[in-house]
DNA sequence: TCAAGTCACTTTAACGTTAAAGTAAATCTG
DNA sequence: CAGATTTACTTTAACGTTAAAGTGACTTGA
């Protein structure tokens, strides 16, 4: 192994002090023309690359971000952390991913490993995280900046939020339904969690606002996965009269929900029209494309990105609050809703 | 901001040395019943973290490993990285992320990055990167390990490789074609790349051994993008007497095909049979759900982590060659094929 | 009983970098 | 032309940790 290139080596070649090597590549001003072409020169022939474990030690940064997600194969957080990747990469910063795999217990280790690594921000992606408030306030408190995505737990974690707006989701979806002619809009709810609720909140006030009648058992517990909405589809097929239109919690759901419509012999859209949220990949390639409501995972990591780079960055602006951006969703109709 | 707990604060407090504090809590032999069990008890006080950055620089070990990506949008990297950070992060390991984008302008820039960052060893999964040979062979002489995950250029870097059984890939996908009664049997090819070029050898090979005719125009120049299998049907199309079946180099081509066969309003599987290769996501959901040929990624990222994990590792045995482990293939049988 | 261990520590130095303070020599100022 | 200032550096210390060498006190063995 060839010897590593430090500053030693450069300013005992040249016989300079460290710090004259130090402040040439630093572009401080009290370095004479003349050394700072030898030094350049130098550091040039023996392709010196500074040891940034050195400087972080020194300068108390490492820029270097924490993400902990809880599932990699989940297209959803994969898509953040594209847009997370691009812009903290832009910037200077590496990403040091984790997997939680939904398991607090994992991710207080995630969370802890990054502690040790002095990350110098966590975006926290985790769909349920309780009981970790402690060592998140701990972070915080020690200078670490924390984005949450798509969550509004912890609520005495001063941290920002990137999150979309979940009752206008619901909104979207049903009120699309609504203008396709539909009045028999049945709801197959997601799990209980806030994001899932507010979503039928948008379902409810879409309903209201446009005077459609909202019958109670048409909201039927579903969750966030494809047998749930097959088994809540199952459900609503048995009441008569038959609802003419479904919107399920998410896409998986609604995939789930078409199953159970087609192995009744019916047809979508033509006999019920389904909305799902999501938009996952592929979602136009099925056998009947999936109408959805979208919107950018990728904006959603990129500002995610933004938001705890400005507050930890050099550039960093004088402290300010906890910031909350809201990613506006937006309709994507294709062919299950009779939407095209 | 309170101060930070470090090793000199125990010591401190406690009236000992910092070398103290560091053997207890590396569990070195030469320290008293008594003293070991004060440290413990103040630095459980105190909770105590180490400084990962200070350890590395003393240790020159980072426990990280730089992972290079072309695209994290694709879920064929994203799955060999879940496989990844399963086995590193059991072994204390942490993922620096890197997405290159398919450009080696990137991947260089990213190669140094994690370079200067010290990173253990890198994982290679870049698709192309002609020209970087010389960073990578840097980066092996200063004893970071090297994987590369699906690759066989850079014959003259020294590191180790998981590649899948392309010829395999191939063979499987045309011998069930040939199994399922078909005698006309067109390939899309991919890209000009090693990979791809694999897939049609075992296109021709299985032909060959089942004694079924191989047509030169039927062996059509593809790509591994949806509209490239589009484009290759449409050709195969045109042909008289028609195929009737095709193994597409992968699944987005293949989806592709399927696309231009419904619109010359003929059938999947009953007119053409379809197998593609790679599994991806979703691709049971399809309209017509599309047979395929698989591997595991997760085992390919899984491998990948543990080849570069025993080479660099602390445990790492003495110096060993260049290892190579191949992942094999397997067929998914689904209705494009007829096979289900 | 005294040299040779052993035990339980401490001291010193190092990893590669930067910040802060120090210092000669050259230059300006009135 | 003496004192103040500027220029172009160097010295010292620090970041938090570990490795290697050192050091007394106490034990062992013949």
């Amino acid at each position: 192994m060839p010897p590593t290139t430090t500053m030693k080596r450069i300013a005992g070649e040249l016989g300079v002090s460290i710090t004259t090597v130090s402040k040439v590549l630093n572009n401080r001003e009290d370095i004479g023309h003349a050394t700072r072409a030898r030094v350049l020169a130098k550091v040039a022939e023996l392709g010196y690359q500074p040891n940034a474990v050195a400087r972080s030690l020194t300068l108390r940064r490492t820029h270097t971000l924490g993400v902990v997600i809880p599932d990699l194969m989940h297209s959803f957080f994969v898509e953040i952390v594209a847009g997370l990747e691009a812009t903290a990469s832009a910037r200077g910063y590496g990403l040091l991913l984790c997997s939680s795999n939904e398991d607090p217990g994992k991710e207080r280790q995630e969370l802890d490993m990054l502690r040790q690594r002095q990350v110098d921000g966590v975006v926290l992606g985790s769909a349920n995280a309780a009981g970790n408030t402690d060592l998140l306030q701990q972070l915080t408190s020690i200078g670490v900046g924390i984005v949450m995505i798509d969550r509004d737990d912890h609520p005495d974690v001063r941290c920002d939020r990137v999150v979309t707006d979940d009752e206008e989701v619901g909104r979207l979806a049903t009120a699309h339904l609504i203008d396709q002619g539909r009045r028999a809009i049945a709801h197959i709810t997601g799990p209980s969690i806030v994001h899932a609720k507010r979503r039928a909140d948008g379902y409810r006030a879409a309903l209201k606002a446009k005077g459609v009648k909202l019958r109670a058992d048409w909201m039927v517990r579903g969750g966030f996965k494809e047998a749930d909405g097959y088994r809540a589809m199952k459900k609503l097929l048995a009441m008569k009269p038959r609802v003419d239109a479904v919107f399920a919690a998410n896409d998986p759901a609604a995939i789930g929900a078409m199953k159970a419509i087609w192995e009744a012999r019916l047809r979508v859209p033509e006999d019920i029209a389904i909305v799902g949220a999501g938009d996952i990949a592929l979602g136009d390639l099925l056998r009947v494309p999936l109408s959805t409501v979208s919107w950018s995972r990728e904006d959603q990591g990129r500002s995610a990105a933004e938001l705890i780079l400005d507050r930890i960055g050099e550039d960093a602006a004088r402290p300010r609050g906890p910031q909350r951006v809201v990613i506006p969703p937006h309709l994507v109709a294709r062919r299950s809703s009779g939407g095209r």
